[in-house]
DNA sequence: GTATAAAGGTTGTATATACAAGTATTGCAG
DNA sequence: CTGCAATACTTGTATATACAACCTTTATAC
């Protein structure tokens, strides 16, 4: 058999997610009616559920059913940069500024984590947040402008990138580099800081179904005082 | 039932492999035998096995059997700091200098991280690692005299503590902080830095099934070219 | 001895069934 | 309308069974 039956189960699931029929807190079939569905028992239907479920695409609750899940829980990686609710759990208040949001041409470096050719076309946004009025973090965003249109039509001042990307392309996967660095002098204006103060540096790709959907650069105060380069990551 | 069969066999399971009965790459009872000893069906022994699996605690292969897996595979963030085998895997030479390897009085800050009261004693050593002969990331230690009584033994210029530490007292669990950072004065000196040079600094917590093993400080240039302060981390 | 074939063991997939445990809904009594 | 009990539905655990796919060892033929 060249494809499991519970791995044609879960990628129908999948499909339906990724597709945007079945949005976040939606209901899924309950392992019965997907075992009529697809003519196959309770325990094979079973387990497609519960493999998605451990992946983290899938909610389930005893007696109540099995449900789309947030995208916020799929990857605690991801949450790196859900920065409005990072602060927002602090009690304290976000807001963004929209500096720039136009079309470029990609040099090389970006081309390449772009997965596009160098010279290409793509959208751009330069983003500061901010933690109760006080810069917090220079956003650069390079979107995929084939796979996302309607980014130039949006307004980030209200709206962070991340929670309209989530909605028109919901991310599969997402990589993150780290690295120390010390911020040019326009960004270090940007964010109020001493050129001479490291701030970290994450360059994070995520990916879509289609392909590469974002690249985005995230520069913070290295400061850990300032709440803002603060990073924590565990295992499990 | 408070507890669950399948509960009970993985718990069965981790005693071994945390208490060194099974070393890495023992074989594991197959699925029949467990379930004969446990007095259980072959799909609920399954199921344990399926899921320490699943948290990379063991390896399976069809016709072979289920094996220990090696502590790397359990935890990507845990090859941050694997210093030595990331440096061979570029094709470099790795080299470690111990510089200090003593008793000492925790401060506060430390005394936290290592869940044990402030003014106690703890083992602690600085190394410098090296690739190819540069300076790379500084790597400060403590280490539980408790639960570690040998560590003052070693030689660190001849193996990692992580991997002595590994040895002894298998990890179960560890957490990261990430902050950029200008290094002080002295640590400058041993990584030949200026010392306005931007560096990652990853606070690092080890857990064994006892408590906790270490806190180690570690500390590398920014920059990337130089290699050393360079961290990946992939979601899935 | 070597190569091949057979046999046995082990994991992977799938089904049918039973009961436990938890949630949501319905219906009834007040 | 409210409160409560009964009911139906859903997920969780567990068993017994069958066959497929794969690996290792053993036995056989040359």
């Amino acid at each position: 058999m060249v494809l499991t039956k519970f791995g044609i189960i879960k990628q129908f699931i999948l499909n339906k997610i990724e597709s945007g029929i079945w949005p976040q807190n939606a209901k899924v079939p309950s392992e019965n009616e997907l075992a009529e569905q697809f003519n196959v028992s309770r325990m094979t239907a079973r387990r497609a559920l519960q493999e998605l479920t451990e992946q983290g695409i899938l909610v389930r609750t005893q007696g109540a059913g099995t449900f789309v899940a947030t995208f916020k829980s799929q990857s605690s990686l991801l949450e790196i940069n859900n920065i409005a609710d990072e602060i927002s759990a602090r009690g304290h208040h976000h807001s963004a500024k929209q500096l720039i949001l136009n079309a470029v041409t990609v040099d090389d470096e970006i081309a390449i984590l772009l997965g596009c050719p160098s010279g290409s076309q793509s959208f751009y946004s330069e983003i500061l947040h901010l933690e109760n009025d006080i810069p917090i973090q220079f956003e650069q965003r390079y979107v995929n402008d084939k796979l996302v249109p309607t980014y130039l039509a949006q307004n980030f001042n209200e709206i962070t990138p991340h929670e309209f990307l989530s909605a028109v392309a919901p991310l599969t996967e997402a990589s993150h580099e780290i690295e120390a660095v010390l911020a040019p002098v326009e960004l270090c204006r940007h964010l109020a800081i001493e050129t001479h103060q490291p701030c970290l540096q994450v360059k994070r790709r995520t990916w879509a179904k289609q392909g590469v959907v974002s690249v985005t650069i995230l520069t913070s105060p290295g400061n850990k005082h300032r709440l803002g380069g603060h990073i924590v990551v565990s295992t499990n």
